[in-house]
DNA sequence: CAATTAATTGAGAGTAACTCTAATATTTTA
DNA sequence: TAAAATATTAGAGTTACTCTCAATTAATTG
């Protein structure tokens, strides 16, 4: 959609939307429904009409989504951003937990990826060398007479 | 649950495996009910006896959905370690594969880390000084006037 | 400029992966 | 041995999409 306004000042379709922040139109409108554009305009046809500030609303809510935090929480702080100057401290305290919460994750995350390599390296060991895989319990002795209960 | 075996061999129940792999006790059944565990062994009364073999089964299973493996390719990895040494290249391939989508992801979050430590700082700083929030559109002019289509 | 073709819309069904509840059975503890 | 804690399954509920569909609306093209 093409739209001409003062210089710098351009009109993004759901699409392009979509595109350029690299979530489904489906998430887009899913996120707009939840309440999470409540500033989003629209033409008279009722098209949605988003503008570059709109955009770093998507980015930011995004960002959230991505990070884990649910609906309802970004549902909170989209209405924190919207009573205005007030909810700072509040909103302060959802990116701080947030912050944290994500760096958490990283953690977690590394922690898995050690787990892969050593997978990895263990399954490479296996092809390189033609051995049997010994880790799985189903190359071993069943157990089952052992079980005394 | 306590149970004797040989010295090094030990039965655990639900309720432990969730406490020590930190994974609730309704996912743990949730997964075992989806054939992540087809080795588990069952008292007589019907309750669950895991080993210590079955935890490293629990490890690898928590490792792939917390790294985001969709639960039909979990269970196609389980399948393939049943099956036996014939599936090795495919299972390597699915631990590779995941280990580079675990570290897009790790990316990703980095990512939108910088732009909640963007947020954060920016907050920080209104708090401090005492300022507006002027990234707000809510406190910009309105630009419906603006709108021309 | 009419007619395809492409994009947008909302409603609502479908899906994944839990998460929780409830009724019942089993185990542990006092 | 009675009460409290834990285990079991089935199945309902939840979250956050994801997809389909029919109806509009917009863009392209002969």
């Amino acid at each position: 959609m093409i739209i001409y306004f003062q210089e710098d000042f351009y009109i993004y379709t759901i699409k392009e939307v979509a595109e350029k922040m690299d979530v489904s139109e489906h998430t887009i409108r899913f996120w707009a429904k939840s309440g999470f554009f409540p500033f989003i305009k629209r033409s008279q046809t009722n098209i949605r009409l988003f503008d570059d500030n709109d955009l770093e609303w998507v980015k930011i809510v995004k960002c959230l989504r991505v990070v884990g935090v649910e609906s309802k929480a970004v549902k909170r702080y989209i209405d924190l951003c919207v009573i205005g100057d007030s909810t700072i401290e509040e909103r302060y305290k959802i990116i701080t937990d947030t912050k944290v919460k994500t760096q958490q994750q990283i953690k977690e995350l590394m922690e898995q990826l050690i787990l892969l390599e050593y997978k990895e390296k263990f399954y490479q060991n296996i092809i390189n060398n033609n051995l049997e895989d010994t880790w799985n319990p189903m190359n071993k002795l069943s157990v089952e007479e052992k079980v005394v209960i």
